[in-house]
DNA sequence: GACTGCGATAGTCTGAGGTTATGACGAACT
DNA sequence: AGTTCGTCATAACCTCAGACTATCGCAGTC
């Protein structure tokens, strides 16, 4: 019953107006009999004259003007709808729910939110911290939108772009530091983040762990906390280098960056890889490796292969 | 550029609730390779994506939320009108200008406004009283919908239906109630409304008008005037039947029916006859009738010729 | 690695909605 | 009164949007 056409009300608006056929008819850009037709058809479909058609003259009735004016809120919401098309379609905006890991997030965020702001001026960011596996969830699920972790991740139904390598240095007590550092095969007595982080997983991958390797009676939940455990003379960690300045600000321990081969991590971008905004999202991954470069410490920057520009 | 269609967005707001094609395609009652094909259709014309199609889900994009809430609203906007046409489709609702002439309105509109209120319960009644010529115009003009006047109209433009007929009855200074009534011809010092009222040209027109016939310097602005003036003895008037109960009740005057020919009036109504609302404006006609006949004292009930219900 | 579920694409057909030409009719003019 | 004019409705025709069926392609699943 309610199917008539956005197209017969606008043609009904131009007669309302016009009160002439021949005139609206020009307006809506049509001949003067598809309106008649069309204007026929509403008036069939309302159940209803809608207009008045005297020789000289062309008037709404009462009903038709009750109507015209329901009909004009409605049409100008439509034409809102697609002005609200056309004024998202450039520039990103919207919701964007962005997850970062936790070893990331305190000294990257800082920088990079206002940056976010001012390149996309309509966007609504949402942020969530949470560990690598809980974000792949999150985003399989649809609950967010990408997700800034450390590469690789193994998800086929994932995509993503790295952003930028850090190294990883070493944190000892600063009682220790005129001590040579140590290689990274002879670590003793490593404090790492409790189970989860990818953080733990990759100081666990890159050293042989001998007997004696990990505190893994003393694991922190944050790397604030791992630092001042160092600080207390527990044991050694690595930090991954832009959480330095914040972490060892207020803390009694030093850093030492690794002699030979140095341990590092990968930070990327990853999203579904049915998200059709992959434009947009190339977008964002940009301007974090700018808000990287600017405001984290011994960030080096990596750019997508072309491929990815697709 | 704001060229789609109502059709397309009730596919769309399907597929946002179904998140599924085939099942979206259903409630549409359409195959699902045409639902597919709008929604691109949507999607080529908001110049955005409006959906991820996953491997097993259809999910909204961000911008396809926002777009949704959007659509949600208009659409609901759009049932609505049609709703309200629907609503209006039995009954007479909106709008309804009714011009009466002074002779008429003081004595029916008090029986007539209840019973039209009553009887089409949507109506907004816009009442206006002036004289028939001034009515007329109005009519023409479509600044009234409607008039209740006495017949005949001339106006080609204008077509009428008969309500009721009444008469005329000779209103005199009580003192004179003993003398026996005069014959219409017999008149002398005729009290008139001032210039421009029918019933002075009824009056007028009902009678040889012998020298000494009217007080033409004494013309009343309505009929409770006239009456004092009689009550006053400055001559004698006419009154229509329904005005006097009303107008004679407090006056020093006495009333008697004519003999012989007794001179009235018909009260008819009129009405463009381009408007295309002639069945309701029959049904305002009948309602009409029947304030007249409860109302009013000696109001013959007059009927519309079959013709008329077209 | 074949199966399956689901969306996209291709090819075809129908009718909604456009066009031009013409009719009908009241208003105005001669 | 007849004629003309302005204006909307109707008729006949045409075109393409949008429907259908059939099929492809792809990603999970067994």
């Amino acid at each position: 019953m309610t199917n008539f056409t956005l197209k017969q009300l606008r043609y009904f608006e131009a007669l309302a107006e016009q009160q002439h056929f021949g005139r609206a008819a020009e307006v809506c850009a049509i001949s003067q009999p598809a309106l008649s037709v069309q204007i026929k058809e509403l008036e069939q479909q309302t159940g209803k004259a809608l207009f008045e058609r005297g020789a000289r003259q062309v008037r709404l009735t009462a009903f038709g003007e009750d109507f015209a004016s329901r009909v004009r809120i409605l049409l100008r919401q439509a034409d809102d709808l697609g002005a609200f098309a056309a004024a998202s379609r450039e520039r990103l905006a919207g919701r964007f729910r962005l997850g970062v890991i936790p070893t990331v997030a305190p000294y990257l965020l800082p920088g990079l939110v206002p940056q976010l702001s001012a390149h996309f001026p309509d966007i609504e960011l949402r942020l969530r911290e949470s560990q690598t596996a809980r974000l792949v969830e999150e985003l399989l699920q649809g609950r967010l939108d990408a997700a800034l972790v450390a590469l690789p991740v193994e998800e086929t139904s994932l995509t993503e772009t790295p952003l930028f390598a850090e190294d990883f240095v070493l944190v000892r007590p600063r009682a220790e530091g005129a001590h040579p550092v140590p290689h990274i095969t002879e670590l003793r007595n490593m404090l790492l983040l409790e189970e989860g982080h990818c953080l733990r997983d990759q100081a666990l991958s890159f050293c042989n762990r001998p007997a004696g390797f990990a505190r893994d009676d003393l694991d922190g939940s944050s790397l604030s906390t791992l630092v001042q455990m160092v600080g207390a003379g527990l044991g050694v960690t690595v930090l991954p280098e832009m959480a330095v300045p914040l972490e060892t600000r207020m803390a009694d321990v030093t850093c030492s960056a690794f002699r030979g081969s140095v341990p590092g991590r990968t930070i990327g971008m990853v999203w579904r890889r049915t998200n059709p905004m992959t434009q947009e999202l190339l977008q964002v991954a940009q301007v974090v490796r700018e808000a990287a470069r600017t405001t984290c410490n011994g960030a080096r920057v990596l750019h997508s292969r072309s491929g990815e520009t697709l």
